[in-house]
DNA sequence: TGTACATCAGTGAACGCGCGTTCACTGATGTAC
DNA sequence: TGTACATCAGTGAACGCGCGTTCACTGATGTAC
């Protein structure tokens, strides 16, 4: 796990910063173990060494950019200033808006500033790689998912967000974000990330919110 | 454009549906020229004279998978009753809410009844073969989609359905859908088709909504 | 109805190419005593 | 501080393989007169 030796670190970002270069710049048809050894420098040898195959290499890249991804998303949950304290507490249905809001502008604003390793996620949904490498994907993933999803229980417990299990929340949250990512990162006309930032975060809150009782 | 014997268009389909079966069955990987001609029985050089290339012959199967998927939602609305004549006339957000119900749980149906299909327009989305033949397949896309489109504008008029561009509505209602159906099809864990057909239209239609007036 | 001919459909051997992987090896680094 | 040695890191030639494509060709079908 934890590199030995300072030089085979370095080595390793060479590899993922080229492999990551070239799907930008050549898509899939050009990312190939020739092209990454040939950009980056690095012998074909060492890449084994490092990644043991180039499935793993690309599965560890696709590792690093999620996390990413979903360390911005956290950041920017962080980011939401808890409720006044002379105001109404914390838990309340304003903040839970705040929420989503930081969650669906931050998923845009991390494909905008990151595009390149948000469309290599993204074009990575099927990749065989994956099913090679579920494990150590996963456990980037988890964690981060997790914590994600915790924010927003208190909420849900206080009757302010809709009961449903996790993953719908997950889809009704992500899904309206990941699709418009993902046509604006294929060229798509007509999306326009500042427009769905401003325009999305309110009606994602919509489907999102509990009937007022009663 | 048209076929001009009969055979021709027979050794289409043995094409399209081996190229379709190697894809579900080996993934994209084992989704290569030799092995469909393999399977198919078809001949090389006749692959090429009626596709031009393998990535024609991908980009036909997608042109046709995304229309079967997009025919599936229209027959969908299609099959929405207008309302008693006695009753409210049309034009309600209730015959709106249930034309949203029957798009979501027609793209999930379909999902589930041609799941081949399904993966493979999800699989696609950023194949290299996409962007040489954009035209074709958006001749095969864009028609239907405004036929789709045009069925929710009535309601965005009427005030009932909140004036988003139409590229944001379908975020919001496609989004959703297709993430849902995406994780399902790779296979992802937690993942229900009946549960997402029960409880996301309604969610979905809160988000598109128009807030009442006043 | 018959024949000539253009076009459509289909065949499969052969091609060069770049792919991912292996392997025997050298060099660099860190550690034990 | 110095030396021996194990481990980590890196090299690049060579391998076999299957890929997509081309091409000269034969056979089937439809049409004009």
């Amino acid at each position: 796990m934890s590199p030995r030796q300072r030089r085979g670190e370095e080595t390793r970002e060479r590899l993922l910063a080229a492999a990551l270069d070239l799907y930008t710049e050549k898509g899939v048809d050009g990312f190939t173990m020739t092209a990454v050894t040939a950009t980056s420098g690095v012998s074909v040898g060492s890449l084994y060494h490092h990644f043991g195959s180039f499935d793993g290499l690309a599965a560890a890249l696709y590792a690093r950019c999620l996390a990413d991804l979903l360390d911005a998303l956290i950041a920017a949950l962080d980011a939401v200033p808890p409720e006044r304290a002379g105001g109404p507490g914390e838990g309340t249905e304003a903040r839970a808006a705040a929420g989503i809001r930081a969650v669906v502008t931050g998923y845009l604003d991390f494909t905008r500033e990151h595009r390149a390793a948000a469309r290599f996620v993204h074009a990575s949904a099927y990749a065989d790689f994956l099913t090679a490498h579920t494990g150590s994907i996963a456990a980037e993933k988890a964690p981060r998912l997790t914590g994600i999803q915790g924010w927003l229980r208190p909420y849900v417990e206080a009757g302010l967000v809709v009961g449903l299990p996790d993953e719908l929340i997950e889809m009704l949250v992500i899904g309206p974000v990941a699709e418009t990512a993902r046509r604006w990162l294929a060229g798509a006309p007509g999306i326009d990330l500042d427009e769905a930032s401003r325009l999305l975060p309110e009606r994602i809150w919509r489907s999102l919110r509990a009937p007022a009782p009663g």
